[in-house]
DNA sequence: GATGAATGAGGATTCATTCAT
DNA sequence: CATGAATGAATCCTCATTCAT
């Protein structure tokens, strides 16, 4: 319709608009599973306080599942920046230094958005594509590996599948219930459990 | 008086044919949730499925909620039938012995129905009524704790609760976590589970 | 089972028996309408109350229809009662005495089980059987009518039947409004109501 | 802000086919009352005859009740057009010949669709937000009372409110029931009530 | 006659998704 | 691209009534 040719400025700006409605949707979904939880979580609603149209949700998300999983997306990427950045951190301590730290950031990383994480948690179905809520998992337990395979010398004899597996999960068990519980972990709390599971890990590790 | 939905049973199912009919109603639940998944049990199928009329199932229990408690309750209940009896078994046993034999356990419990266990675990929405499946932790946490007051004498200086909570949560989901990531869990990978949480566990509360 | 015949205590006391469920019945559904409303008032529900299981209600009413029906009866049948005899009392009185006892036993009448009465009439669907609830209304047009003929002397010349219309649906509706309106009718406010009604019929009918 | 079932239209029914939806929803509400009854009148059958999916239905309505309550309203509305204007008409008119005109409105309007009126009167539970069927009572009565308040010379002296009651309750009562027991009012039998009710009304009022 | 378990059609309502404008 | 009106399958639940015991 207009005249000249239109060059990416324009195009930046429509890229930039459409990142800032996507951001929207996702904020919205993610504030109401909150705030109100997932059930009430409808696309209307989600359209209506991301300030957008139903319409226009679709036009950037193919269903209601695709929204949940860029929440869960969204939290987990903020989860494994911590986690990544502390495992990189400590990647050649010894583990009486690394286990203790690794512990406490995942106490860390789980109270990024406690009400988050257990809606996430407990009221999503993992069915479809939200079964992959687990990927985090999977990733924390690659890098958790390699940094025990870093410190081979350190360690008894072990199977490092094995020893990974039962660390990782003892780990990010004892994280999650420890803030989903108590709402209000205290930090005396919160020091308390890192001691001892710290001292749990680090014992099991040990030759 | 009225308020909530109910969750409890509508009547006491007495008389035979009542009790049959609750049976066949809450296996049918259960059996939905295995082969069709959360969403699929609506109480219209459920009924079907039992061999009976929607409204015989109102007459017993008063909302879909109530239906999943009871299967809840009833997975539960088998559950807890074998952690209680190993840990009365192992009471006065030392924890060298016990352990093991309480790790074992864990896993053969989460072995008795994984499937049913993992629709409970992942795609019932812990909401209202439903958020008592963590009923039975809580239930766990106290007979460990009673077991290891029991043997304090064997253990390092601890604080019961935290102990107690360290090892229940680990224990749970370790064996959790390795029934439901590979369903086909051979003997052997149990065994060589049971031998590293034991022993972690162990170690953590020996002196 | 017994030896001699049984005679008619036996079968007095059977339908005794039956009269008293009846009874029960018919009483456990007004109480219901007047405590829970219409829509509460469920066949099963009335039973309960009544002490008696549903088979028994069936038994005894074709219907919930039959049920509503009786209730209606019982209360049209008390207040008739009264009217019936003012009308009878007055039945040789001029108007002038005679109209403000009656319009005082419309009120007396209204008040007899005003919270039934507001039900009966606000919640109870004028439907099939239900349409009779206006029987009442008939019988009442009749007596005033002969009341009327009967004292015709005293009357400007009037069609019976168009001022027995006026008179009766005047007299009721006001009565009708003014206990339903305010459940709590004083006594004062009552007497004012019945002087200005009765002052209206009495220079309406006279010559 | 949540609570009980609201009863006002969700969306203003801004644009078009907005509009064209709703009447088309509270047309089809009115006839579905009219030919077949309260009872038969569900959401489904009325979004049917509406030409108009169900969701619709609740995109502008919030309930069933919210559905009658503007068939109510609408029939109020038209009802009390009229008798708004003759009440202006007259407001300056004396008694006698305002009276009558009154009277004969009262029947007209109960004419507008005395099948609907009937069903609104007999088959609708006033319950919930249908109590408020006698708002229109309370507006007549309150444009009678003015009028009576303005022509306060002719009258003999009364209680204005109670004055008021009296001739609203009566004329009110003595239409409906017209209207309503004869189906087919002949215009002779109305101008014959109206005779009638109005000499009762200029007599009770005047000095 | 009494009992109460069983029936099942039917009703109100929701919500992910589409598509004409 | 955005909008938001429209869709309709699907769900939970109720209740008058029946009938085997």
């Amino acid at each position: 319709m207009a005249g000249k040719p239109l060059t990416k400025p324009r195009k930046k700006a429509s890229q930039e608009r459409s990142r800032a409605t996507v951001d929207a949707l996702v904020e919205a979904t993610a504030r109401i599973l909150v705030k109100e939880g997932f059930d009430k979580a409808s696309t209307n609603r989600i359209a209506e306080v991301a300030g957008v149209s139903v319409g226009s949700l679709y036009q950037y998300f193919p269903s209601k599942e695709a929204l949940v999983v860029a929440v869960i997306g969204r939290h987990n990427h903020s989860t494994m920046q911590l986690v990544r950045s502390v495992l990189s951190e400590v990647a050649d301590q010894p583990i009486e230094h690394a286990i203790p730290r690794i512990v406490a950031v995942a106490i860390r990383a789980h109270r990024i958005d406690p009400k988050l994480h257990r809606v996430l948690t407990e009221q999503i179905p993992r069915t479809g594509q939200l079964e992959n809520v687990e990927a985090f998992n999977r990733e924390y337990f690659t890098l958790f590996r390699e940094y025990l395979a870093n410190r081979r010398g350190d360690l008894r004899p072990v199977d490092l599948d094995l020893a990974a597996y039962v660390c990782v999960t003892s780990i990010e068990a004892l994280a999650h219930n420890a803030v989903l519980r108590s709402t209000r972990l205290t930090d005396q709390e919160a020091e308390a459990l890192v001691d001892e599971a710290s001292r749990m890990i680090v014992e099991y590790l040990s030759r």
